[in-house]
DNA sequence: AATAATAATTGGAATAGTTCTTGATATTGA
DNA sequence: TCAATATCAAGAACTATTCCAATTATTATT
């Protein structure tokens, strides 16, 4: 039982158990971070600001948790070229747009029915398992 | 004036010069073997295989090369999670495909007429200068 | 052709993100 | 309560890549 602490944004509620895997306490902090700041954070991200709440808590267990939540689907693991990896609770099929000028990663959607079948010539009887879709480029200023 | 050696294959003719970047006698092999051999090595395998032709030569220069033809646009570097990075000399847009079975990667074009626009959600003003697409799988025998 | 200036190559050291190892702690379940 | 199992922490190890400094090759100039 953990006292609440007096938080501008309300604490999200995160059960004991996610998908088969048991929410430690560095797991809980780990995700809870994630679903708060949807900006992509590095593992190092996020290991300085989960110290806020677990002041003990080392570098290699916020890969351990990352890697344990990757695992069992309750994130994803985002590559962007040859930097370190990023992490995203958004489990909706989704790619990334990287702001060049400003370095924000911006979640990107697909329309609704759209098919890859529809506009890549996969290789005949590919069956896809993951998709990862990249943009690099600049919001021009309207 | 090197004399042509007996290759199955003929060999590749490459100019002194592309897109403003001097072929050296390294980058002549780099980018030789990448035209031959179209199954996106690593810098490691291109050291490797290059040693035949070029037995002198440094990993450092293989990653010289390779880093001044992607930065000349004459061929692609390729990123695979957080796997080495890849070089590939189809400068068509492309996308990539990971058979998980085999290991093998295969290059995947572009319907004709899609726009990326068409079926992404971009962030309203994004211009895109860059797009990656990799997908992991199987290939299904027929 | 000789010389000077510039660019490229080499081999090894350094870097950095990530993974591994090992001993301590915590949790589960009998 | 005790044993079995899982997780964590700290730091060492790993590895792809980059950096550095010395040598070599190429180009430009006289
Ligand atoms: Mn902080
Ligand atoms: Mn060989
Ligand atoms: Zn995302
Ligand atoms: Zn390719």
């Amino acid at each position: 039982m953990v006292s609440k602490a007096p938080d501008i944004f309300p604490e999200i509620e995160i059960p004991d158990e996610i998908s088969g895997l048991r929410m430690t306490a560095q797991r809980r902090e780990v995700y809870r971070l994630l679903q708060q700041e949807r900006n992509h954070p590095t593992a190092n991200e996020v290991f300085m600001r989960v110290k806020d709440r677990l002041p003990n808590i080392s570098l290699a267990t916020v890969y351990n948790c990352l890697e344990a939540l990757v695992q069992h689907g309750i994130i994803r693991q985002v590559n962007f070229e040859r930097e370190s990896s990023r992490y995203c609770p958004n489990l909706s099929e989704h790619g990334h747009f990287h702001d060049a000028a400003t370095g924000v990663i911006h979640d990107v959607d697909f329309k609704p029915g759209v098919n890859l079948a529809d506009v890549l010539n996969l290789p005949p009887g590919a069956v896809i398992d993951d998709v990862e879709i990249t943009l690099r480029g600049k919001l021009a200023s309207a």
